[in-house]
DNA sequence: CGATTATCCTGTGCGC
DNA sequence: TGCGCACAGGATAATC
């Protein structure tokens, strides 16, 4: 579910809810959902304080005192959950990070695709600057310098156009193929991505490498300006129900959904009937009329 | 490189 | 009501 309006928004709630609080004890139930080590070594961060929370694309980066940091995917069906102690768990609660004053920290995820783990600093120069909310545009196009995240393409939010041309330039794939693909861009996914195509005016199914220099440039306009405004909506909650931000609540930038899960329905700009194309193995909405 | 398919899972909603 | 099936916001690997 969560692409990048719905992972900044669960960033922004972490930061105010948990960020200068200790962490008093982490308990990992699910097989799963760190994978990637020991689940042990997750508890090497009892007693440091949460000093920060970032995020690039759809990774949350939970970054404590002394340097480490604790990445969070939500993917399809994750959810970090704020609760009482004490508090019904949740069916499918596979940690709980339990903070000294501001209660617990739950991840709940019934499809168990999500996932934690400690990162460390990527090959390199190491010792980098600890990765802050959102990755400076502009920086030659690489995802954070940590274990796990340094193949993702530069943050979606602030792309600029002269990096978007760089990534778009020459290739022959889908615009919307390549929009979706987080070495390319980090934080688009299924539902932004067709908006994103729809405020730019492009069809999603056009060849990346044939727009024009006013049409990248106008999509980089659109792709930072729709997920602004998904970020102020506080992302889209789908009738599932599927995303809640840290607090249950729902998003309702699906209210301003122009064309994603809208065949058939007009278009908001010319009235014509939304169409729907099947596309790789997912679905694509676009406007015929208003998109070239 | 690009396209296609499969895989990891559970829950929901639809048609019959 | 109940059952079986298709499908879901993602990421990755394999194959052609």
């Amino acid at each position: 579910l969560p692409e990048l309006p719905e992972a900044e928004t669960v960033r922004s709630d972490l930061a105010r809810v948990y960020q200068g609080d200790r962490l008093a004890r982490i308990s990992v139930t699910g097989r799963r959902t760190v994978r990637r080590h020991r689940p042990e070594l997750l508890r090497t961060l009892e007693g440091l304080t949460l000093t920060g929370v970032g995020r690039h694309g759809k990774y949350l980066l939970l970054q404590w005192e002394g340097g480490p940091v604790m990445v969070a995917h939500l993917r399809m069906s994750g959810q970090l959950l704020s609760a009482q102690a004490g508090d019904p768990v949740a069916l499918h609660t596979h940690a709980v990070l339990r903070f000294a004053h501001a209660g617990e920290l739950r991840f709940v995820d019934p499809r168990t695709f999500g996932e934690l783990f400690i990162a460390a600093p990527g090959p390199g120069l190491g010792s980098g600057p600890a990765p802050v909310a959102n990755a400076a545009p502009g920086r030659g196009g690489g995802g954070p310098n940590l274990t796990g995240l340094a193949h993702l393409g530069p943050d979606a939010l602030s792309i600029g156009a002269p990096d978007l041309h760089a990534a778009l330039a020459g290739r022959r794939a889908p615009l919307k193929a390549l929009l979706v693909d987080q070495r390319v861009l980090a934080g688009v996914g299924n539902i932004y991505a067709d908006e994103i195509c729809f405020e730019a005016r492009l069809r999603p199914h056009r060849a990346a490498g044939s727009l024009a220099r006013a049409e990248v440039t106008r999509l980089a306009a659109s792709t930072r300006s729709v997920l602004a405004a998904a970020i102020v909506a506080r992302g889209s909650t789908l009738a599932d129900n599927g995303y809640q931000d840290l607090s249950g609540r729902p998003g309702s930038f699906q209210l301003q959904h122009q064309v994603y899960a809208r065949a058939g329905l007009p278009c908001g700009r010319c009235g014509r009937p939304v169409q729907r194309i099947i596309f790789g193995a997912r679905r694509a909405y676009f406007c015929p009329h208003c998109q070239r």
